[in-house]
DNA sequence: GCGTAACCGAGACGGTACGTCCAGTCTTTGA
DNA sequence: TCAAAGACTGGACGTACCGTCTCGGTTACGC
């Protein structure tokens, strides 16, 4: 758990929460996370800033949260559409298995696209990120209830095509999700270049066979 | 514009220069990048603040002119080893080719999994690349300044490797790259996983020969 | 105006205000009006910078009030001398009237040349009266507040004696005083003299009787 | 002697000299004394700051010759007039001796009322006294090179009074003066009432007929 | 149904670092 | 060969937030 272990969390006001949720992510979008403060969040929400500290450790930790409560929600809403799978939004009912693995992979990736382009997530991912990238202890927080369990799902596609034979067997899933996941998510952070369906595509025809000639 | 008239680049200190980079340096090396303050770096480095100031717009700034001027030195030192490789350090001088794409990758990036294991790099490279995450200004010139030109060596290597037939000509090699280098990257900026020879290896055996079976 | 929100003078620590003054005026009295410096101040006080800038505007602000916090204390522990007349310190409780004006002028001045040499007086007093000197809004506050007030008590004093017929009736009381009492303060202020008892007792006798032959 | 002892004085610039001297009254009228600093001296004088340190220990130190050296080329300015009095200005050439005391007396203090209310000399005499007031080197040296020579004339004149019989034998003259100069300074100084010629009149009578009834 | 214990908004507090300004010294460079 | 120009170390300025600490007020639970 990140929050401190004290007070009695029965009496906490819910508004509060809610409020210093948006505070903090419409903030961190606004004016970017290094001038978002726990002041002007606890002033946006309209909020005592011991409310703020009484129930989190910092600034990272408050959007640490909210990024989870914002994820935890989109998911849901995303588990209401037509049936289990939202084309967009976190794929955590699965990604899809019509037998096709690079067709399955490809639209996953772009569904992916279309978030890492969405502002509404980008700004707040972005922030955490970065502070997970220098703060080990949020980082493995983030990594562990965040992208892990998305990564999972991508080891049990994976796993599936080798039952079918669609992936050799000696490969390990968990190494081979990163041949397409981590370019992505590098052009992503780095700005190192495009982030297009195409380049989706691509990664996942290359990872799939090979640099080398067949 | 109505910008400062900008100092005298012709009567700067180098003394003072060399003092901030390597203050710089080992500050973020010991105590982290949050707690490097610009007055701290301006105290070790025993200069006035106004002269980091004068020449630097911000913290992230004098981190980023101090590792890019270590990464030239050591690239320099590098360059004067034996016969154009330093079995550690940055790989300015260019990949090996000895005509095995296989090998003379793992070799490399064995080499980059050493260099991403020093604290000496670690810290300062973690802390740039965090802060360009979310400064895309700085992101930008770090990856500009650093980054690419590192890459551009792969893409180099594996135009070669094109050439001899064991890359497929339709591949584009800035995009291929990514697949063995950009999960290295990921595992070290966000610990999402142990950072081993056998790891790069294997990430090197995927790329080339894909996922699917032959 | 766009004045900041005031803040709470409810709330405010008495504890702080009390170490701020003493603070202020002992540094004064050790190194001096000009190395005086907020930030010793605070120090000192154990307080931090904003407690000083949230209350008051400036090192001359701060010094002012704790001055006239010491004049009020001051004074309230002569009232509670004998029977009204504290022989040092600050005469509110009026000048003595025993029916013989030039003794009584004498006494008084006698007393405020004790004052004038006691350091815990001089060092405050001539440093607010420089400021005020240079800084016209605050000259009038300390005249206002601190001088004015005293040279009323001569006024009265002056009118009880022209009752008394010891004073010419056409005689303006106001400007009366200023014959002994500006002699002394500009030989305090500009050392233009010694202070002794000798000097201030000739001042009130050319004062009654006039430098020509009567 | 107020600047430092080593230079070579007779290679000494006199045009920079000059430049500084106007450059230091001029901003002190303008902007006031705290405000004006030695960079600002330096910059509207045309001239490199170790050109003033070289000549000078401080900004009261210019301030303060400057001021000298007005006072000089007025005082020979005034020396010009019709016949070695010149109704304002410093009154070097002596104090009139019409065998009217008090007419000459109230003579000149009316030309020092006209000084006083000249913002030419207002404000670095304003600013030089309160820099006196709490710098003692500087003050004796202001009050010894400026302020006392001026006492002098009327001790001169109070003496040729004191052989006409219009001034009694006992009175010391130095200390009978400041019945009616330190009043008017102290108003100046510290505004504690307003300057006109009625008020330095009465001071004049007061002073010589004294308070008391004849 | 009445204390009383907790949370709550508010914001003052002791601090730390910010980025700026200027003092006074030291160094370079052009006239 | 000097003096202008200005970079340097140093240190105070006044501001912004940090994280802690009261302060009343307002629930809401247990006696």
């Amino acid at each position: 758990m990140v929050s401190k272990p004290a007070p009695d969390a029965t009496r906490r006001s819910e508004k509060s929460r809610r409020a210093i949720y948006a505070a903090a992510l419409s903030l961190v979008a606004e004016v970017g996370y290094p001038k978002t403060t726990v002041e002007g969040i606890a002033a946006r929400a309209g909020v005592g800033k011991q409310t703020i500290y009484r129930w989190w450790s910092s600034k990272a930790d408050v959007l640490l949260e909210a990024f989870l409560d914002l994820a935890e929600q989109t998911a849901r809403a995303a588990g209401h559409d037509t049936a289990g799978n939202g084309t967009a939004g976190h794929e955590t009912a699965g990604i899809p298995d019509t037998g096709d693995l690079a067709a399955d992979l490809k639209a996953v990736l772009r569904a992916t696209v279309d978030e890492l382009l969405d502002p509404r997530f980008d700004a707040p991912a972005r922030a955490l990120t970065a502070e997970g990238v220098v703060n080990e202890q949020l980082g493995r927080v983030f990594v562990t209830r965040l992208l892990e369990p998305q990564l999972q799902l991508y080891v049990a596609r994976l796993r599936s095509a080798q039952d079918a034979g669609h992936v050799r067997r000696d490969v390990d899933p968990r190494i081979a999700l990163e041949l397409f996941v981590s370019p992505l998510a590098q052009r992503w952070l780095q700005h190192t270049g495009p982030i297009t369906y195409d380049y989706t595509d691509t990664l996942v025809d290359y990872a799939l066979y090979g640099l080398a000639p067949r």
